[in-house]
DNA sequence: TCCATATTTCAACAATCCTTGAATCATTGA
DNA sequence: TCAATGATTCAAGGATTGTTGAAATATGGA
């Protein structure tokens, strides 16, 4: 993830309805959901609802594919997961005290799956 | 970290000089630097800089104060701290695939399990 | 084929954001 | 007090972004 990736990430996040968007698409897992469905749930039009998330998608943060007559968009989990590595290493920077504590929230509710190593 | 902290704190790093500048704050440390020398660093005016830095300070995502004639700024590392935890817990909601690689990263910049004395 | 469904595209407009340079404010030292 | 320094504010303009509704595209079934 380089700067412009970020940039574009941060972008496409900085809005309400995308961050929204975005929170109902990771809950909603790899399958993703039909656009209409996702516009039924923020309560914008679907016109509205596909100009935004074609924006995610431009920022790489979703993507899309076509099953039957819907359009079915799913969150993608590594471009999410490479924003939060760009904002912690490039703001880690040898100050750790930044991400302690995200370490703490990561642990909380993410289990590691190898070793459990529950304090 | 509400949603509205997180959309202006995303919006806030979504704007390359402001990134840029957020990164040199966190490489100054706590003690920040004065508005001069980070006009400087970016090479922009100082009108210029001095817009970014208050969309940054009205974003909370870092502090000014007084010195004698300047004015020095320096980031809010725990606002960026709880940034990043948002990301994670609104993104992670049961899902550790995103956050498990960012966990490694994390692991790899800061010390995992002692919460970091400055050197 | 024709129709209904699911979604996107487009144009027009409104709103917001960024840049620029000139004017202004605050602080210090002579 | 005056001048110099460091920084902010402001207005104007351009650029980008968001919203809306109507029209267009793709798909599947009768």
């Amino acid at each position: 993830m380089d700067e412009a990736e970020a940039l574009a990430g941060f972008g496409a996040m900085a809005q309400e309805t995308r961050l929204r968007i975005v929170r109902l698409l990771v809950m909603a897992g790899r399958d993703g959901l039909p656009a209409g469905d996702i516009s039924a749930a923020m309560e914008v039009s679907p016109s509205n609802a596909s100009f935004h998330l074609k924006e995610l998608e431009r920022a790489g943060l979703v993507v899309a594919r076509r099953e039957s007559r819907s359009i079915l968009y799913a969150a993608d989990f590594e471009a999410l997961s490479g924003l939060i590595r760009f904002l912690m290493e490039d703001c880690c920077s040898g100050r750790p005290e930044i991400c302690a504590p995200a370490l703490a929230t990561a642990a909380a509710c993410c289990a590691p799956k190898s070793a459990a190593s529950a304090p």
